[in-house]
DNA sequence: TGACTGCGCGCC
DNA sequence: AGGGCGCGCAGTCA
């Protein structure tokens, strides 16, 4: 298989070069031609089947894409460069041990992304260099750092996968999923009442606004603004300290309804209203903008749109075309599948030997309900200290040993400020300087009993963290193998079945009828697959919940 | 006016 | 109860 890759010219301001580059990095023949001859170039050499290599997915496929070609595989060295960088598995290489530089930055154009969560400062600045970057070497600094690393077929596969995602990434956003402004435009007015011409509240909203005002007694108060609605809810008497919905529900007051109910629906209007609709769908179709890697654990995040959380309601407004179904799946209890496939526990792989692993947990005896078992489960992986689902872990621990050490050990890592790894090699970032200084200073001689104390509860956060990392983030590349297998599928199916949308655990398929039922198989034996790639001969299941349906929300 | 933060809530 | 997000709004400060 050949590597080519495709680059700026800088001999030429609107010139490309695409050059043949041996697996080892070393480059050879070049071809240069304007940037508007690419598009037919491209298609050309791809029936040779090549492994394109870019700096940025995102910058070289969408005009791609707008001029009919699609490209079967990549090397996306900016996500690549960050996965090599970070990982436990090669950080020896030249490329980790290196300063940063203008790979390490966010793309050109794009916001520094904000610090890494959980307190303060990013590790460290990368400067603004926007000097021209070397691309067959950087290539060069990735290849050698993945021969060199403690696990070379799995860190190859998962900058395979990650650079697969990018392209579905660009196809799904090309393609768009149907969407009709009609059921849309019709939800909204059969709960908010029609919509106002100039701006202000629906009829229905404006109803409820002055029903809360009458119980409150209070004709002014703006019950968009939470500080000004708790002032009014204390001097109405009720004992709260926030305005939050958990809060108002345990209340006995007329007030509830009206303002709960308020709250649910200038919700819906301002994330997914009229408003929402005409920024984000055109032509019938709603094209969120996809960020592959985009969060530290390997998941996908999305700017603009919302798509990652598309509530349940509008989801009637997503229709197959005529003719057409949408093939909906996701993965059933996936994050602790994951855990039972990583740690090689053979108890929790047999209660996932059904389709639902909750319900094979109180098979097993070891809970009494489903729900238990979500909980102590869920409690498990995100780290729970008290509550009922910390009541339970004892349980899990006897039953399932194999899998909490797992996450024990990983928790403990983090407390320590250590990094963890997933799966495939994606590792955790450090902990940010302050931790390190807050925690350095709580072991000296003379601490102060607050440090002592903030020091654990910073610990002990960090390490819900990595805990919770390891599982995600693993789940994550379960995804990523899950899809590219996929749409690797689909491209023997006939009528172009195609991707449109993916959220974690779940994709859906925009398919001719007359394959959709095609379409299924290939969606569970891409399932399948996956958990080879990630697991080998693990005896884990990985159930999917699959439906064949005309608009999402038929979906299960 | 615009950048930024905290809150509350939608999703997994 | 615990992990990861994005977004819109109100409030604040420059």
């Amino acid at each position: 298989m050949s590597l080519l890759v495709l680059a700026d010219d800088p001999a030429r301001p609107d010139g490309v070069v695409v050059q043949e580059v041996t697996d080892r990095g070393e480059g050879g023949a070049r071809t240069a031609v304007g940037s508007s001859e690419l598009p037919d170039l491209v298609a050309a050499l791809e029936v040779t089947r090549p492994r394109w290599v870019w700096d940025d997915t995102a910058r070289w496929y969408p005009p791609l894409l707008a001029a009919g070609v699609r490209v079967e595989r990549c090397h996306d060295l900016r996500l690549c460069h960050a996965i090599v960088r970070r990982s436990a598995t090669c950080d020896g290489s030249g490329l980790a041990l290196a300063p940063p530089g203008p790979w390490d930055g966010p793309r050109p154009g794009e916001p520094e992304p904000a610090a890494l969560t959980l307190f303060d400062d990013p590790v460290h600045a990368p400067p603004a260099d926007t000097g021209e970057v070397d691309v067959v070497a950087e290539l060069g600094r990735q290849l050698a750092a993945v021969s060199g690393s403690s696990s070379p077929g799995r860190l190859r596969l998962l900058l395979a996968a990650e650079s697969i995602g990018a392209l579905i990434a660009a196809e799904m956003q090309h393609d768009g999923m149907p969407w009709s402004t009609d059921v849309h435009d019709g939800f909204l007015t059969r709960v908010l009442g029609a919509r106002p011409r100039g701006g202000g509240r629906p009829p229905r909203l404006e109803a409820l606004a002055g029903e809360v005002r009458r119980a409150l007694e209070h004709p002014s108060v703006n019950i968009d603004s939470p500080p000004d609605l708790l002032r009014a809810l204390r001097s109405a008497g009720l004992d709260v300290t926030s305005t939050r919905t958990g809060e108002i529900r345990e209340l006995d007051h007329p007030v509830v309804a009206p303002l709960l109910e308020y709250k649910k629906l200038a919700r819906l209007l301002s994330a997914n209203g009229w408003s929402w609709m005409q920024e984000w769908v055109r032509d019938g179709r709603f094209r969120p903008q996809y960020v592959p890697g985009g969060v530290v654990t390997g998941r996908w995040a999305t700017s603009g749109g919302g798509a990652l959380q598309l509530p349940a309601s509008v989801r009637a407004a997503v229709r197959a075309d005529p003719g057409w179904r949408l093939v909906v799946a996701d993965a059933a209890q996936l994050e602790p599948r994951v855990l039972a496939a990583m740690s090689r526990d053979q108890a929790m792989a047999a209660a996932g030997r059904q389709a639902d692993l909750y319900q094979g947990v109180v098979e097993a005896g070891i809970v009494e309900t489903r729900q238990e078992a979500k909980y102590a489960m869920l409690g498990a992986i995100y780290g729970a200290t008290t509550g009922p689902s910390a009541v339970l872990m004892p349980r899990l621990t006897r039953a399932y040993p194999h899998a909490v050490a797992l996450v024990e050990e990983a928790a403990r890592a983090g407390e320590r400020g250590e990094i963890v790894s997933t799966r495939l090699g994606r590792s955790s970032p450090l902990p940010g300087l302050a931790w390190q200084d807050l925690v350095q200073r709580a072991e000296s001689e003379d601490a102060r009993p607050d440090d002592v104390r903030a020091a654990r509860g910073r610990r002990r956060e960090w390490g819900r963290f990595t805990r919770n990392f390891v599982v995600q983030g693993t789940a994550a590349e379960w995804a990523l193998c899950w899809m590219a297998a996929l749409r690797r599928r689909l491209l023997a199916v006939d009528g172009r079945p195609h991707l449109i949308f993916f959220l974690h655990d779940e994709v859906m398929v925009h398919a001719p009828a007359a394959v959709a039922d095609e379409v299924a198989t290939a969606v569970r034996d891409s399932a399948v697959e996956a958990g080879r790639l990630l697991f080998g001969a693990s005896r884990v299941d990985f159930a999917l919940d699959v439906s064949i349906v005309d608009s999402y929300d038929e979906a299960s």
